[in-house]
Order: C-alpha cells, then sequence, then structure tokens
DNA sequence: CCGATTTCAGTAAGACTGATATTA
DNA sequence: CTAATATCAGTCATACTGAAATCG
C-alpha cells in the first residue's frame, strides 16, 4: 500500500519546474512521471481490494478474461497476447491460480502442442466476488467522472496506439 | 521490452464491451486498464533507453533528484518521501547506485541519525548523457503534443490528489 | 519513553533470457 | 525445415514485513 505522505507541494510539480531550469520543457518529463505515479497508487489500491481473495490485480485479470471466453477456456498464448505478458509469466499466473482451484489446464484439442487455461466453479466465484468489490470502489476511479473518464482513455489510447500495441482504427 | 502485438482491435475495447454485456457500466474498468498498459509500455521504453548507462528508470529519478539540490546530496528518508518508494527500497536503490560509483554515502551532520547520498562527479556526467538521450525520446510522450500532455497531466493529478500524495493546492 | 532514520534478513510477485520438447 | 507453444531453470529489480541499532 502506498501510504499518503501528504506533502504540502506536489512533487511533480516541483521537480518540473527545477527541470525547466535545468533542461528546459518538462511537459514530457512531467506526463510521463505523472502515469508512473498513477500507476503505482491505483495498482496498490485494486491488489488491496483483490487480496482478501487471494488474488493479485494480474490474476484477477486472467481469471476475468477466462470468465468472459465461450466455453470458460483459453490456450495460455492467447492470455499473453490479450493481456500483453510474456509467455513465461502466464505460466507463472496460471501455476499459482491452479494451485489455488481457480483454474485447471487441459489439453487444447485443437492443438496438441498448446494448453488451456479452464476458470473453474470457485474461479468464477471468487470473480464475481472480487469484482462486486472493484465495482463498489469504482476501480480506484472516483476522482473522475464519466468524461474525464472518457478523455483519459482516449489519451492513454494514443499511446498504445503509437507503440503498436494493435493497429489503429 | 513490450513487442507490439498488433492486434486488429483494441484489447481494452474488446474487454469493456464483454464486460459491460457480463457487468454492467465500464468506464472505471477501462480507465484503470489503460493506465496499468501505457504505463508498461512506458516504462519499457524509458527503462531501454537508460540501459546502456546501467540504470533502470528508478535509479535514474533518485540521480536526477540528486542533481537538483542544492548541495548534491539527500537524506535518504527525502529521497523516499519525494519519489514515493518504501524506505527498504531507497535502501537497496542507494546501494545499487553506490556500487556504480554514481552516488556516495555520508552521514547527516543535521541529523546523527540519518545518511546522505551524495552524487558524484561520474554520476553528473550519467544523469546528463541519459537525460539528452531521455529528452531526444521525448519521454516516450511523441503521441501527445503539448496540450494533451497538460491535460493528461491535469486528469492525473486528480487521482494523485485523491490519494493523499499531495494537499490539494 | 516515543518516534524517526536506516539497515538487514527474508519473502513475494513479476519480467525476462535462454534452452528444451513437442507438434503444426 | 521453420515456426509456434509451453515449460523450466535461473537471474534481476522491486515491494514489502518485521526486527533491530541509533539517535532526537
Amino acid at each position: 500500500m502506498v501510504k499518503p505522505l501528504n506533502l504540502p507541494f506536489d512533487p511533480i510539480v516541483r521537480a518540473a519546474e527545477l527541470w525547466e531550469e535545468h533542461f528546459g520543457p518538462s511537459s514530457g518529463m512531467a506526463a510521463a512521471t505523472s502515469i508512473m505515479r498513477a500507476q503505482q497508487i491505483l495498482l496498490a489500491e485494486l491488489d488491496a481490494i483483490v487480496k482478501p481473495y487471494g488474488l493479485t490485480f494480474a490474476r484477477y485479470e486472467a481469471l476475468v478474461l477466462l470468465s468472459f471466453s465461450q466455453r470458460g477456456a483459453l490456450p495460455l498464448s492467447k492470455i499473453g497476447q490479450r493481456l500483453m505478458v510474456h509467455p513465461t509469466s502466464v505460466t507463472n499466473t496460471v501455476d499459482r491460480l491452479e494451485a489455488q482451484g481457480l483454474v485447471r489446464r487441459m489439453p487444447n484439442p485443437r492443438d496438441r502442442r498448446g494448453t488451456l487455461a479452464a476458470i473453474t466453479e470457485r474461479g468464477r466465484d471468487v470473480v464475481a466476488r472480487a469484482t462486486k468489490d472493484l465495482m463498489a470502489a469504482d476501480f480506484g476511479m472516483r476522482s473522475l467522472d464519466e468524461e474525464q473518464r472518457a478523455e483519459l482513455f482516449a489519451l492513454l489510447r494514443r499511446l498504445r496506439v503509437e507503440a503498436g500495441d494493435f493497429t489503429e482504427s
């Protein structure tokens, strides 16, 4: 958990002021730094919400993805693509979920190289309850109204497009 | 490094559509998720820029903070407050920077419990060069113009204020 | 005595590299 | 043959807890 420090000033604004003096234009640095800090704050909050269920937010995301799929099962490779995580990290995530009985591995009938991760009943139950708590906390986004959330999403989308996350639409 | 996957759709938009069907309003989930992804992309980019100097972006931030201070030295506790990192993480960061000869520890003359981290000449040289590269890459913010950067900063600032990062101004 | 500063030992979660077996 | 899938072993950087020494 990130504890509130209640500095009497915004540390990023302070850094940006010094940056201007030393190096010049600071808009890039200020924007990048605020993305980092916001993520840090947000992740701590979401991890804390989901912790009572023995989950991290990363594992929660995997579980939601499975719960959304037609048969409640997906190849590990597809999980990695959708969540943008490294193949070995997917293996690790599924290991942990499986150890908790929230997911089980099955051979992929369509491709014998592959493995499916299938969500279990307990997995569905846990997702449902964690989701309820996350929605009650508004995913840590209480400070923004609908319009602001959409604006934020649109701005960050430009970043993601640029990085080749997906093809421009 | 996060490799471009070039999915034919935006995975977050896809997730949000399914979310609406299953759970209802998705603006919180979509905004939170896009902060996570943007940070992941950005951090990978910034870490890569700074890697040739033997740094991570986290260590670079600490070094910049020191280079901005009056005497080129700060108590570890202050570093932790400004960068919002855990005391033991500061110790770890300073350990690494010290091992690289970019910083050295000194007793704090004002408080004999404390330790100062002081940037070295090599430290200043490395910061200068890494900063030049980061500015050339526009801190990974090329996809946004000045106005958009300011808007993004303002939106994320609301999140940070809410979290008690600093007192409202 | 209380609280702040820093360190240490240990744990945890995740990102990554490089190698491998299997199969498309 | 080449490429994709998943795993394994191992490394790395970081976050955290709990305990301790030192000092204000």
